[in-house]
DNA sequence: GTGCGAATACTCGGATACCGCGTGTCCGAGTAAGTGAGG
DNA sequence: CCTCACTTACTCGGACACGCGGTATCCGAGTATTCGCAC
């Protein structure tokens, strides 16, 4: 269970771009430069945050990408949300009803696979943990490590 | 991001195992059949399980698996190492000092990439409660869902 | 009837193919900026 | 000097290949059972 390349990209290039606070839009060329990537493979992820309503695009020259909303209001969970899809990591095939217990009555069935249940409790652990910490929160964590980057950040993507 | 199919498997399978509380092995054959499973694949996954020292194997005829510990040993978060590998599912790749950050002074990451931490942050918690989670607290709860169960198990898997 | 040895059937275990999804790339549609001429 | 239309260059966006890891399978090594035979 790998979690997509994409999202840990995602996470820093909103940081960048939270950096960047003006309304200029930086462009994908610039964002994969700054962090050595592939530049068609990380456009074709910043379209799911587009997708998600994360990210505003803007086309033509001097186009780019820049938040659709302030920092402090995308989460981790929103990011990964975006980024790996919507289906729970741990998926339930209902395996106890064959087999074994393919001649069970219907009632036994009513409630949830409590397998099921206890993976997505976990599952849900992990989700809530994602939810409550914003891109600020990180974008604050990062500053506090290395208190030059927001301005390395700011320079690398300035229109000049 | 999906997880490994065989986890699912694994889970049922222990619970199985937890039912036939006395010390006879399980056959794969047996095993398979009362989940409608490939035997093969259910074997290679089992067989992750005696490397990890959840199960014990007993080879020859009249072999099989049974419990290497008691079930309220076995926490789901043992179960789901012992398949899906130890790696976490979010692995930093240190992007922060390509390209821009390249030129910035070693000092700079001396602390961990704040992404990273947030990510592990999360993974955490899901770690935490996979493992406050045993075998014995998944019966508990499923044979409070559907008490017929234990009975069915023991029959399926008994002897004769 | 009893003990022993070989044949047998069944088990796990690892080595071997297959396939879907993440990874990576390319080219086209569309837009804003730049440019030049005309008024 | 100002306006406007055209050219240009740059951007996003989706469609198209590639490779790796999960999925699935098969066959061999090893052991407990079972059967047959000698005593």
């Amino acid at each position: 269970m790998r979690m997509n390349q994409g999202v840990e990209w995602a996470v820093h290039v909103l940081l960048s771009l939270a950096w960047v606070d003006d309304g200029e839009p930086v462009s994908t060329a610039r964002l994969a430069a700054s962090y050595e990537l592939p530049q068609a493979y990380l456009n074709k992820q910043l379209q799911a945050l587009v997708r998600a309503g994360i990210l505003e695009s803007l086309p033509g020259a001097r186009g780019g990408f820049r938040l659709a909303r302030p920092a402090e209001k995308i989460t981790l969970m929103d990011v990964v949300m975006a980024v790996e899809g919507p289906e729970p990591a741990f998926q339930c095939t209902e395996i106890r009803r064959q087999g074994m217990g393919a001649d069970a009555p219907e009632s036994s069935f009513r409630l949830a696979c409590a397998v099921n249940t206890s993976m997505q409790r976990a599952e849900l652990a992990w989700r809530k943990s994602l939810a409550s910490q914003t891109i600020a929160d990180v974008k604050a964590e990062a500053e506090l490590h290395a208190p030059a980057i927001a301005g390395v950040a700011r320079r690398a993507y300035g229109r000049d």
